[in-house]
DNA sequence: CTCGTTACTAACCATCTAGTCCAATAGTGA
DNA sequence: TCACTATTGGACTAGATGGTTAGTAACGAG
């Protein structure tokens, strides 16, 4: 019978690709799927070898363990991040519409990139257990909090923006009004009869925290010149 | 022989307790401690029936499967939430002092209860999956709705908040903005390398959560007669 | 004082899971 | 050509894990 090895240029019985980065990068991909879908505990290395369509040999070639593959896509989800965030477009703009791009796309990571959500929160189940191991995420806030501050900055001098605000604090509010939005999004819209995940959900949300935001930076601040509901 | 079933501190192999309703609150605390530290996946039954000190059996004799248990314990966290919240005593208060009393307390009880943060992002991991089979849960909300609704409403009236708010966006934004920084204080303290955890840290997030809820409710209302940081 | 119900125990089981062993094959660069 | 290593395959294991079977004893109703 026709047991062809392949109907088209015959025999060639599997032209097996030998391309050990492309490989691992499968392997990341799958993994951080799978992590981000279940958790640390809920994942099993089965799932990501199926996923990737490897062998579990080759993943256990290339990945010591569970855990350390696991820390490998945690510090992917942190490049992810950091780089996201390093890609914003600010320069130019005045402090107001900088502070407003920054609350809108730091919103966009989040929506952009789900797996970043569960990915944190499983690792704070871990209380950071897993990230302490690693050297390579520290960085990360640098270059923001270098950006916040100068924005920050620029604005008490035009006098649009109050002083004495702590960027850290900012930051966290910024990123949790949008963070928990989306992470408690199942239980949330379960309470309130509400869908939340809708386009239109999005855009209201995406407005509120830049009203609530701006609200903060300018509050007591007087802009004459500037209509109130402006942004 | 002495098989006195009294006192005597001697023989007694061991007075069985028969008292179905503690044990079951034992279980449940038992497997709230772990399925909050742990997760769904890595809670372990084994460890349940450790912590609670009874034989595997009987966890089994008072709840069906390890998922029953688990929504039984979401269940609770869900009504000590309800509880809490429904405890903030408002009344008599303006709507100012209202509201920035109710972002306190929801921030407060974050903090005393902080297995509700990791119960819910547990659920949220598995998109609620379990809420949705619990018809209990969904009556949380409505107390606390309506009193939003009247804070608001009297705010307005007054002339000290602003118009138009979406008390489901404000509410969200409100527990988001305590919840985002506990539930994320591993990440957060290992990436600012600063400490959010200790009280000093906490009373400065509690006064920056009231000082922004309280900004965007008045955002483009004069208040002429109360000073700034009045807060 | 029985006697059925049920709270409770200890040992056990079937299955799952991360990780290994033992080959064998085939691109790739030196 | 040859060492190296990326890749596959399948069988295998040691231990963990959720759940069960069979049996014991406290308690309350009659």
């Amino acid at each position: 019978m026709a047991r062809a090895p392949s109907a088209a240029p015959q025999d060639t019985p599997k032209p097996r690709i030998r391309d050990a980065i492309r490989t691992q990068e499968r392997i990341l991909k799958a993994a951080q799927a799978e992590f981000a879908r279940k958790g640390y505990d809920g994942a099993r290395v089965d799932a990501i070898i199926s996923r990737a369509k490897i062998s579990k040999n080759l993943l256990y070639h290339h990945f010591r363990s569970k855990e350390e593959l696991y820390i490998r896509v945690l510090e992917r989800t942190y490049e992810t991040l950091r780089r996201r965030q390093g890609d914003i477009p600010l320069s130019g703009l005045d402090p107001v519409e900088a502070m407003k791009r920054l609350c809108e796309d730091t919103f966009q990571v989040f929506i952009d990139e789900p797996d970043i959500i569960t990915m944190l929160n499983t690792e704070n189940l871990y209380r950071g257990k897993h990230i302490a191991k690693s050297p390579i995420i520290r960085a990360l806030y640098d270059r923001l909090s270098v950006t916040i501050r100068a924005i920050l900055k620029a604005g008490e001098e035009q006098g649009v923006f109050r002083t004495g605000i702590d960027p850290v604090e900012l930051y966290i509010s910024m990123s949790g009004l949008g963070y928990f939005y989306l992470s408690n999004q199942y239980t949330l819209s379960m309470i309130f009869d509400r869908e939340l995940a809708d386009a239109a959900s999005i855009e209201s949300r995406r407005a509120h925290i830049v009203d609530m935001i701006l609200s903060y930076l300018t509050h007591g601040i007087e802009a004459p010149d500037r209509p109130r509901a402006g942004w």
